[in-house]
RNA sequence: UGGGGAAUAGUGUAACGGCAGCACAACUGACUCUGGAUCAGUUAGUUCAGGUUCGAAUCCUGGUUCCCCAGCCA
């Protein structure tokens, strides 16, 4: 799996499958390729992270031998839990990626890594600082003025030694000191100024518990973890490229094995936000309905949705790989998601809005059960049987009393086709004192069985419909974007991302009337709804209650149209 | 005003000195028992100014614009 590449001709290599390449042509790692995907557990995935996974996943599939470890970068235990590492393993998994038996935690890494760095402290490159974490900050300088020395830069090595364990035994407080490494603050790249490596923090860790009251800092541990792992290419997002000096600057003054690391861009997409730090305001906000809420861009609220980890693979390989901050239209995603449903889902009958229909030439207490195809994009799914009857719903979108000029489907006078049934005419209108449509009152052709005419004659609309006397009730939610705008944080001055929530991002349909194949539907299954779009069975739904998500609605030339007249 | 990156149709991406191509979106049309799917077509692009070259999106020089960096976050 995972290397679609049928696309036939040559293949084009983005710009870091092409480092992959070359690296195995001149044989650098010696034909190795392990990636890793290393996320921090302080949050659920989301679809920019399925564009690294996949990265990385991808080339180690792609590579005779490749392999690529997930590794939890648990290196801060105030923001990490183990509810967030659950999730991340059902994700990636629910992908469709194995990590085999590279699984790996960096808080296994905590013992080498001390022992690393008292090589450093050792080496004279690294010293206890007692700045406090203020002082750290004025002592950096600016991006335009050079730092200056911490007074505690100069301690010797023994001293340093000997701070350094009593930090790890947990003798002083939080915040009071830090391990640093000793490189240069003047250099023109500030994370080169004398970065810290260890804090004191007296917290306890989901996996390591109260052993460790220090935590090494991020640019500390992550080359460390690529090291001992035997990464070969470490690929991570843009903003670490400022990073990558100090990422080589550790590994050369330990002079330990040393992976190129290789940046990427992230994933941006319309109508929707990205960083952890907002998807969790939404959450503690209540503004989702929690992480796997079917609006969120959630790997979990897309599963939710009825997303197909195939859509989302295939969504990540057209999207590219680049070194841009680009924005992809969220429409791509739906073209991909779309492609994928149209061929595997089957498709089913369902009306969100019924409007009840009388046929009255039709016969009363007979079973008419009719075929119908379970997807015409795939034979071999085979038909059901779908029963008929003399009370059916239609959907109250396909009845105007007074048809514009482009509308085709039912009208008083007019014929028109029940999908897989009959032709049936309307030539009844029945409506309540306000004058809202009720019931109408059709005719039914009984040689138009199966929904051809034996005489040829053409009719302009097909509809689809469910039997009043067999139809299973439902609740269906329907959903659109969480923000209304193309881009969540172009708000007016003063405000945040939140403004421009949408207010309608989720309608719940209730009385809506499905046919009864569904009653055996379970969570996460996957249906079209013909002539309406994909939809999948909430976990929320329970025996004789039926609720399903809307994923994605069908193309809809119809609502263009509409939408044309009116603007 | 320091350092590090980057600029190709509306959007996302190819072209690695030799005809600027693909996909999405938009718009036409054909077909259709889903106004779905499918098929055919149209619109539309190299950030700017110089230079090198028979030939430049690609190489060189300069400019413009955008992104990232001053957490004891990752």
């Amino acid at each position: 799996m995972a290397q679609d590449n049928n696309n036939g001709q040559e293949q084009r290599l983005d710009f870091v499958r092409q480092i992959v390449a070359d690296d195995n042509k001149t044989g650098k790692w010696g034909g190795r390729v392990v990636t890793r995907f290393p996320p921090e557990p302080n949050g659920y995935l989301h679809i920019g992270h399925a564009k690294s996974i996949c990265l990385n996943f991808g080339i180690a599939a792609e590579n005779p031998g490749g392999r690529c470890h997930l590794r939890f970068d648990d290196t801060n235990p105030e923001k990490e839990e183990q509810e967030y590492v659950d999730s991340i393993l059902q994700d990636v998994r629910w992908l469709g990626w194995d990590w085999g038996e590279h699984l790996y935690y960096a808080s296994d890494y905590f013992d080498r890594m001390y022992e690393y760095a008292v090589q450093l402290v050792k080496a004279g490159k690294a010293y206890v600082c007692d700045l406090t974490a203020e002082q750290t900050r004025e002592f950096r300088g600016t991006l335009t003025e050079p730092g200056r020395h911490s007074p505690y830069r100069n301690r010797s090595i023994d001293e340093n030694l000997d701070l350094l364990e009593r930090m790890r035994a947990g003798e002083f407080p939080d915040g009071s000191r830090t391990l640093r490494a000793k490189i240069d603050m003047a250099h023109p790249n500030v994370s080169m100024r004398d970065p810290v490596m260890y804090r004191i923090l007296h917290a306890s860790h989901h996996r390591s518990g109260d052993k460790w009251c220090i935590y090494p800092m991020y640019d500390w541990a992550h080359g460390l973890e690529d090291s001992i792992e035997r990464i070969t290419h470490s690929i991570c997002t843009l903003e670490f490229e400022n990073h990558r000096p100090l990422y080589d600057w550790f590994l050369d003054a330990l002079g330990v094995y040393h992976p190129r690391q290789i940046e990427f861009a992230r994933l941006n997409l319309t109508y929707t936000v990205m960083s952890k730090r907002k998807l969790l305001r939404l959450v503690k906000d209540g503004l989702a309905d929690g992480w796997d809420d079917p609006r969120m861009p959630t790997i979990s609220g897309m599963r939710r949705r009825g997303y197909s980890p195939a859509a989302i693979r295939e969504f990540c390989r057209v999207i590219g790989v680049n070194k841009f901050n680009s924005t992809v239209d969220f429409a791509l995603l739906e073209h991909c998601l779309r492609q994928d449903l149209n061929r595997t889902s089957p498709r089913v009958m369902a009306v969100l809005r019924p409007l009840k229909v009388v046929i009255t030439n039709y016969p009363e207490n007979v079973e008419d059960l009719l075929d119908c195809v379970n997807n015409p994009e795939d034979p071999a799914a085979g038909s059901r049987k779908v029963p008929f009857g003399r009370v059916i719903y239609i959907e109250r979108d396909d009845f105007m009393e007074e048809p514009p000029k482009k509308f085709f489907r039912l009208a008083p006078g007019r014929e028109v086709r029940l999908r897989y049934a009959y032709f049936i005419k309307c030539n009844g209108v029945i409506k309540n004192d306000q004058g809202e449509v009720v019931e109408l009152h059709c005719t039914f052709d009984p040689h138009t069985r199966g929904g051809d005419a034996p005489d040829g004659r053409k009719v302009a609309a097909t509809l689809h419909w469910v039997s009043a006397e067999h139809a299973l009730d439902a609740e269906v939610r329907l959903y659109d974007h969480l923000f209304t705008r193309e881009n969540p944080d172009d708000v007016p001055e003063g405000e945040d991302f939140t403004a421009g929530i949408n207010p309608d991002s989720l309608k719940v349909l209730t009385g809506c009337k499905v046919e009864p194949s569904l009653a055996d539907a379970k969570p996460l299954d996957r249906f079209q709804f013909e002539r309406l779009g994909y939809f999948c069975l909430d976990p929320d739904a329970a025996p004789g209650k039926l609720i399903f998500n809307r994923t994605v609605t069908l193309k809809d030339t119809w609502a263009k149209v509409q939408k044309t007249q009116t603007d």
